[in-house]
DNA sequence: ACTCTTCTTGAAACCGGTTTCAAGAAGTAT
DNA sequence: ATACTTCTTGAAACCGGTTTCAAGAAGAGT
């Protein structure tokens, strides 16, 4: 307390200059080891902490990194993923000694005015862009402004980005076959168009009824928004073309679903098989808990953070990266695997 | 790009010195309007925006605030409660022009830990902290480190503390006495001790029931940790207390509640009544749609911002203050109000 | 023993602002 | 016209670090 401590004051009491206090607590080479100690056992003896800012002001890195979730207001209050992936990148950060900075934003406009705003500061050592959209506006603004980022989720122009996503085409692929595996064969989807995740996990599905040899039918393809109300609006509009399994592309949107089909009178799995993608908790409580794809959410915002360090520490000259964290299917009882044992 | 622009370089342009141009910047008075409007002039031409480190370096003021939470994981991932608050919180700090930096922790060791480095680093303006566990050991840290801070929901040891909280007392006073003007009197509680807020909806629907001259009876009383298990458990072993209706202290242990009675055969209102606390988006998505009282998460974090962003601006002079959201009972179907028009 | 490197170290410049201080200009009261 | 305020303004100090530069000390090579 009282007197405040800086490194003036402790390069006073460690008898050596400012220069060398810094270059102990910055562990630069060419000091003498016995200095060195002595320097370390003042500020140990003192609780020296440096200041931040300072250091920032001086080396022109401050150790922030921004999370930027551009979403709408539905979709971040309900779905689970936007806080588990918050929580995780929170984490990252700690373990990274970066200081995590969190803007929300729910139009596109919006995002666009905070991205100015963040830029404007200077104040962020790099980004971590959840990439909603998918024909993310920010990429342009992002890349004149010269500061590293990394998108969670690829983005709908992905040229030269780096990125972090779980493998979704695979996650359509792995629900499906499954079912196919069960012997289904009128498989319907609830899909969503709102972003790449949607997209592939589609492309997976289709793909496994491709394999199998089953035609794709147009009929039994619905389209959701990732809410729970749109999967139930979706559902019940399946319902029609009597599917007897459905691979709903989020837990959320399978809550709704199932919803659909207990008003309608319909039993799952005895009646109409389920399974999602997300593996959120949603996914466990549900009635029947639900066969879902999981999508290591802690691990992709780890990743992020991690690659996102590494570009500000390298100052960012390698080629671009795509990480894509790998998905697996957790069988439980919305699917009727159960029921063939 | 190209050349930085600085306050220098601005001030050689407009052809005044660097604390005009300050002055201009931070519309302090004593600058000549003709002079002023240069300056803007060439600001506003040139597109400068001051470096908020050096400013934050040179005037001791960051913009910074930071948001701990410290709960444990259970909570964070599965009670919207937190996504609510850390949105609400994120938008008054945007609008409040300030920057909103997350911590999440765990453990209260962990939280310990994160703080000290919160303090440590210098950066932040101001602190808005979560009261998770009843016995705040952050508060003599926090009060030591002389830095201003704002509880969001009441600590256990408020002596002379900021904070902002919803009406927890009346919330279970409005949930209980809604059961008991519809005529039930076997009412149970699930409630919570881990927190203030539990303690305080354990009060309010006592205090309905003593109200109505309805003994309390303790068998009637359960706890649960907030988590959807816990209202599962306690509502288990309730049920073998046959009440008619019960107060559920979130709208999480609710979701957990309302299970444990479905598989349990009895139907939800006819059997018995539910009321909770929260109307969090899981409220009126349950089946059936719950009952319960309204806390504006969004208000009390605005609050807690804006109260933050007053002690920092005014220096915190002014004596602890204790801001108390209202709540509201929203009626829908599992008390039964319905049935008795 | 003498020259050439390589280590250590401190002084001073610097990062880009804010704030204090003093001085000249302008305005007001006598 | 003279003395006193009140406005404007710029120079310089300052915030608390990092980094450059130069110089003296120590080590290596012949």
């Amino acid at each position: 307390m009282s007197n405040k401590l800086t490194i003036q004051r402790i390069a006073e009491l460690a008898d050596v200059s400012k220069a060398t206090v810094s270059r102990v607590l910055n562990e630069y080479p060419h000091v003498r080891p016995e200095v060195r100690e002595k320097v370390q056992k003042v500020i140990s003896e003192t609780g020296y902490q440096p200041n931040n800012i300072a250091r920032l002001l001086a080396s022109d890195r401050s150790s922030i990194i921004g999370l930027v979730i551009s979403a709408s207001a539905q979709m971040v209050f309900n779905d689970p993923y936007f806080p588990a992936l918050t929580e995780a990148i929170s984490r990252g950060a700690a373990d990274n000694n970066l200081i995590l900075s969190l803007f929300v934003s729910y139009t596109e406009k919006q995002g666009r005015d905070t991205l100015s705003g963040i830029l404007a500061a200077g104040l962020f050592d790099g980004l971590i862009i959840t990439a909603d959209h998918k024909g993310d506006a920010f990429i342009s603004q992002l890349q004149e402004a010269d500061i590293p980022f990394v998108f969670i989720g690829r983005p709908g122009e992905a040229e030269g980005i780096n990125y972090v996503d779980a493998d979704n085409v695979n996650g359509g692929y792995l629900a499906t076959s499954h079912l196919t595996g069960l012997g289904y064969c009128r498989i319907g989807t609830i899909a969503s168009d709102q972003n790449t995740a949607g997209d592939d996990r589609l492309a997976g599905y289709q793909s496994a009824l491709e394999e199998r040899g089953i035609a794709i039918d147009e009929a039994l393809l619905a389209f959701g928004d990732y809410t729970l109300e749109s999967g139930y609006v979706a559902m019940k509009e399946l319902i029609r073309r009597k599917p007897e399994a459905v691979f709903v592309g989020s837990d959320t949107m399978a809550l709704g679903a199932l919803r659909a089909l207990r008003e309608a009178g319909l039993r799952v799995p005895q009646d109409i098989a389920v399974v999602s993608h997300d593996d959120l908790p949603p996914a466990i409580q549900a009635d029947p808990p639900l066969t879902t794809v999981r999508q290591q959410i802690s691990t992709t915002g780890q990743m992020a953070v991690e690659k996102l360090a590494q570009i500000i520490m390298t100052g960012k000259a390698s080629p671009a990266q795509h990480i894509i964290n790998p998905v697996k299917l957790i069988v439980r009882e919305s699917c009727g695997a159960a029921q063939l044992n």
